[in-house]
DNA sequence: CTGTTAGCGCCTTCAC
DNA sequence: GTGAAGGCGCTAACAG
């Protein structure tokens, strides 16, 4: 391995002198620039990030920790934070936890042992609290981004959940829906608890009677059984006429099982959720979704946690936590009705 | 920040026996190993893997570079690199090059620069040689994902692009499809000639004339500019009755075309593509396509290049080359026509 | 403008 | 079983 020794002695100049070079800190002479720069190339050199790191104390890298890559949100999200993160000179590092507490620990510790500078984060759920508090223990800042932690106060990117589920039931309820059901993620997770609130003030808003057997609390994250999606859909009765999803994967979770069945969307049932589904959706693009701007948690999440780290040492100051707004696109999926209408979801 | 030398003192041990006791290396009483695991927590211990490469001159970690994030056939991918990974000890990081080489350049820089053990590169194109050759000059095993490249010989795991495309050519003509035509992506890459090279031996092996007129080389990644997908169609005189996309972005970018333009798939053209579009597309499922497995692709990829970092030393042994099959998911976006059917894609 | 010294946190080697 | 010395590659602080 080539080190600034090889080049130095190979220059006829110190080490430092190299490192100078390299950094472009100090007043070198054009010549020794010259030199030390020609031999850097002919000997193929590479500064040594982790020695580099290990005597500064910082490394410029931030780690994006998400929870479900396969979700294009989030790998939307990634594009925001990457793209912010060069802009700011920082190296971007992904992770993902898969909706999982224990991963999310595992790379939570290897966060810490690599010394990143700064962490963003998608939190699994309100247990993920213990992996902030090592994060806070240790003193890396870091920025929650869609979802919050009761008990930990931080810079956080939300999107406006719970106007968006209002937006979604009032669409449903000016087409004449009133049986309008939610399958939302678990109430573990900041924003699946928003959704059901919005979800119960639109309904109250609009007169309409709240009903437990109507709401599903389950899982984000993509799932290989449905069958508990069919067991809700039986329970129901009498079955809705519009289905608010939580999020993009359990909207499509929930055609697949009405397509099983031969229920067709809008036809038989309409149905709305939160985010879209993405460039490779735009072959027909029919659901009517809230489109949270997931690139931008990516970006001013990433561009917050720059700020917190260039104002290292200065503390106390407020956290601060950016709202997007929740945007509706209506398109296809759902379809106007009588409210006397009697179709069935089932 | 808590060192070793912390925990050592406040066990009244030398460091040396905590780093004994953290890595499991040589003989300590159980009496002392207990004491210093005690201190460890109480003080918060976090290894700090930098100064740990530094010594040790391995990093534990490998690099899988890839061209497109938003793409489910590289998300997916990923998921299969990061489970080997996991499974066999190494940390995973990725970069994403956005199929450009100046992006690719500056991920290799920074990989080498961070010592990665290993990468898994899906190189931009054949002009990424200069890029995989800095690699092997600092001899940092790599392994090839998805292309080959010309000039440079190397662990690789592809897909049968060739054969791919002959199943696509046979079941549009099977279904009596004779003006076939082909969108595929920059001659630049490995993947893209073969599958154009089986498209022009199956059109041969059915009796039928290539048509240059009828191939439109462009790129793989998506593009926000539709102009030239407009114009190849306008060009194509008479129009295909089917088209061939070289993978699922193209597939898709045509599809909005077509429907930009009223033509629906598969009523007035037909339609198939290599890599399937991931789980949210499983709405309405209906674009035939080779689905190559790309998990396969980045587990597998993964193994060798694990298999290779153990052999570390051992020279000469031969590359590998893995082909995987290339398997047809036939849905509804093939239309059946009889040969003189005279309808047209414009 | 350039060089010397010391040390970042850890592990290998060699002593005891 | 355990410890002391030295060095991985680099840079801050000081010296000239």
């Amino acid at each position: 391995m080539v080190t600034i020794y090889d080049i130095a002695a190979k220059a006829g100049v110190s080490a430092m002198t190299v490192s100078r070079v390299i950094n472009n800190t100090g007043k070198i002479s054009d010549k020794t620039r010259a030199k030390v720069r020609r031999v850097m190339e002919e000997l193929n050199y590479v500064p040594n990030h982790m020695a580099r790191s290990l005597v500064l104390q910082q490394s410029n890298v931030l780690f994006l920790l998400i929870t479900d890559i396969t979700n294009p949100f989030y790998t939307t999200l990634a594009r925001g934070a990457e793209d912010a993160a060069k802009k700011h000179g920082y190296r971007l590092l992904f992770g993902n936890s898969d909706e999982s507490l224990d991963k999310e620990k595992d790379y939570v510790d290897a966060i810490l042992a690599t010394r990143a500078d700064g962490v963003l984060v998608a939190p699994a759920g309100d247990l993920s609290l213990p992996h902030l508090e090592t994060l806070r223990l240790h003193q890396v800042p870091f920025v929650l981004l869609d979802r919050e932690v009761p008990g930990m106060d931080s810079d956080v990117v939300l999107g406006d959940s719970k106007e968006g589920a209002r937006k979604l039931v009032d669409h449903l309820t000016s087409q004449g829906h009133e049986r309008i059901a939610l399958i939302n993620g678990s109430p573990q997770i900041s924003s699946a608890r928003l959704r059901l609130e919005g979800y119960r003030e639109a309904l109250k808003l609009n007169d309409l009677a709240f009903d437990e057997a109507y709401v599903l609390e389950t899982a984000f994250e993509p799932r290989s059984d449905l069958s508990e999606i069919e067991r809700w859909l039986d329970r129901m009765d009498p079955a809705p006429t519009a289905i608010v999803a939580g999020n993009n994967v359990l909207a499509v979770e929930v055609i697949r099982t009405l397509h099983a069945r031969g229920i067709r969307v809008p036809e038989q049932v309409s149905l709305v959720c939160f985010d879209d589904l993405g460039p490779f959706s735009e072959i027909d693009p029919f659901l009517t979704v809230i489109a949270q701007q997931a690139y931008q948690f990516g970006y001013l999440g990433t561009q917050m946690l720059v700020e917190r780290l260039q104002e290292r040492g200065v503390t106390g100051l407020p956290w601060k936590k950016i709202v997007l707004p929740a945007d509706m696109i209506v398109r296809r999926s759902v379809a106007a009705i009588s409210p006397t209408d009697g179709r069935s979801a089932r």
